[in-house]
DNA sequence: CAATTTAATGCAAACGATTGCATAACTAAA
DNA sequence: TTTAGTTATGCAATCGTTTGCATTAAATTG
């Protein structure tokens, strides 16, 4: 499937070394050797008044304390000798920052981006600057990286990557700073949380799988650690048996990650496992792509012969066939809801804050469910 | 394709609001309401000496200025009072940052993501931190962020959103800050500059074309104003009449975004110019889904009519009929390659840099290139 | 043992802004 | 004309570090 032109490629890598070595070199000459900048201090002498009146004149806030023809000539001198505030020393004297930290687990998985987005969609226009950081779900580098958020005194923090279960959070708390839950939440009700409905989007599929007929279901849940993985499980449980269907230990899977090879794992195990089931909800896009992929190497067609489906509605998942009937969340505006608790929080130390805000989710009907066979093979 | 059960939604939307409305209130207490951060001088006071010791206590560059009693009891204290280092202040006298700032067109384009964590193999090992930032591709906004990132005094700046032709790079010269950019170059070479091959990308594939009786082709040019798509096209241009292929003008058609919709609205411009070809090289991925979804809509099939290549190898592209052959870019290493140019820039201003290092690419042989038809339809 | 070097620490001045308070000039009231 | 009240600006402290220089005590040298 995969074809390379091996002898081109080496050409081409050996074009690669001789740009890097014999490349055109140039010094990137700096064109100032000492950093060149002007200061509050410079354009103060230079109009001949004092540096706080600059401050002054430069800020929305203050500048009508002084009479409009110095804030005219100050706000001139300033733009033409290219003045910049150094946000640096003005956070250090105001203690605040105007930067706010994002975690997420990995920036690459095209789940969180938009999460990124919606925050920034609120935060941008407030004067906020986002620092984005990755935790690849290790609790080590997660607590590595909230000190580095901390250290660098960001006013307030979103987290996309938490586990349930979290000791992690007593520094951010220490340090007094707003922090809220983006798409997952804790265990721990006094962290703000905003997530997507996932006991709904359960529902909806068990539901949407019952009407066509399936009444022997399997699940491939995701980490235990995670409140996606968790809530989603309970609710598969609580739903399968409220519309009466019986659902044996063996017919649950448990992935110990959100990817594609332990959706595929996890299916291989439903197979060998020797149950008897028509469709396989999976906790998530990812692990029903690795599932489908899994039922086909072992010859079984998806929808013909089982049904899958899958939660998030990943982007190009309708590109792929056939076609994942899924949940559709949400993400921007949890990043954007997010952000808005945030800022109120931020700003407000005695905001009303939901603990929990979930939002709406809807089913996206594809290819990949189709009416059980009668006789399962 | 896309079915909602809106009744459903409106109940469960329902139930959002009510999330917010009465959710469970929650004051999300600050620990300390005067946020309570603790301060060299604290753990100064604390052991009983100057501030400036516990500093060079602190410091792994200072610290053997002390003696090893002092700085052992200096470093029990403070990580007993949970003492955290304030960047900001540390920055302040320092002048240096330990950020770096990641300009981007957009994060939730799954080509930049990776970009961003290769940069960051290299800069957080040494203590950097990115923030990233996201232009949509507008100079202006681009004007406006990289005034942010000066603000905050970055120490240098990534970027992979640049246009060709800029006069944008003149704030970031007076200060003085080192620049590199990524995976797009522009016309001044006084700019380093980490790219992939676009030129022998686009040789390959036609050469790859060619070698399977393809004559008559047609392409999708990226924007002119970003390098990829001027380079592609030249590459394009140059290598059809290397190998003695007519090229009329009509067969190229120009997309003023890189997006499924431009290359679909290109490829319905190709199909309606009444022009007679039997391959469309387009200029990314993207554009090629786009093209071949309008081909389809038009009842012509890829590749049994018209084959069509792309460029980049998106991720899950292998997954999405009828699997795209395309060129293989090393996102993770341009950002890599970057950042460690970078980082020779920030430490040293007098070292060496290519003003171009180019990075090899390969060719991915899927399914959306066949012979062409013996008569063209 | 006096003289000189070395080692360990403290003092105080930065870094570049913001901001409470003092002061000067000016206006309005008495 | 004096007094009180404004208005516009300057002065100086402050935010939390780092770092050049001064100082003291200890160690080394002749």
């Amino acid at each position: 499937m995969k074809f390379i032109l091996s002898s081109i490629f080496l050409q081409s890598f050996a074009k690669f070394l001789y740009s890097i070595i014999l490349g055109v070199i140039t010094g990137w000459k700096m064109v100032n050797k000492k950093r060149n900048v002007i200061t509050l201090k410079d354009v103060a002498i230079k109009v001949g008044v004092d540096k706080s009146t600059v401050s002054r004149a430069l800020n929305p806030g203050t500048q009508d304390l002084l009479s409009p023809e110095v804030v005219a000539r100050i706000r001139d001198v300033a733009t033409r000798m290219g003045y910049r505030k150094n946000q640096l020393a003005r956070s250090l004297r105001t203690q605040r920052t105007m930067t706010v930290g994002i975690v997420l687990p990995d920036i690459t998985n095209t789940l969180f981006a938009p999460i990124v987005r919606g925050a920034e969609s609120i935060l941008e226009p407030l004067g906020y600057t986002s620092m984005i950081v990755n935790t690849d779900d290790d609790s080590e580098r997660r607590n590595y990286l909230i000190g580095v958020l901390l250290e660098r005194g960001v006013d307030g923090i979103i987290d996309a990557a938490p586990q349930i279960s979290t000791t992690q959070f007593k520094s951010i708390e220490e340090h007094g700073v707003p922090l809220v839950t983006a798409i997952r939440k804790t265990d721990r009700t006094s962290i703000p949380a905003v997530i997507n409905d996932d006991e709904e989007g359960i529902r909806l599929l068990i539901r949407y799988l019952h009407v066509r007929g399936h009444r022997k279901l399997a699940h491939i849940a995701g980490p235990e650690t995670l409140s996606t993985g968790h809530l989603r499980l309970n609710a598969f449980r609580q739903q399968t048996s409220l519309i009466g269907l019986d659902i044996p230990e063996n017919a649950i899977a448990y992935a110990m990650r959100f990817d594609e090879d332990e959706g595929s794992r996890c299916a291989l195990d439903l197979l060998v496992s020797g149950l008897d089931f028509t469709a396989i909800v999976c906790a998530n896009d990812r692990l029903a792509l690795g599932a489908i992929k899994a039922l086909h190497q072992s010859g079984i067609q998806c929808p013909e012969d089982i049904s899958v489906t899958g939660f998030n509605d990943l982007p190009f998942l309708n590109l792929i066939p056939p076609g994942l009937t899924t949940i559709r969340i949400q993400q921007f505006d949890v990043g954007r809801l997010s952000a808005e608790l945030l800022t109120r929080m931020m700003t407000n130390q005695e905001a009303a804050i939901p603990s929990t805000s979930i939002l709406p989710v809807e089913l996206v009907e594809r290819g990949s469910v189709s009416k059980p066979r009668t006789n399962s093979f």
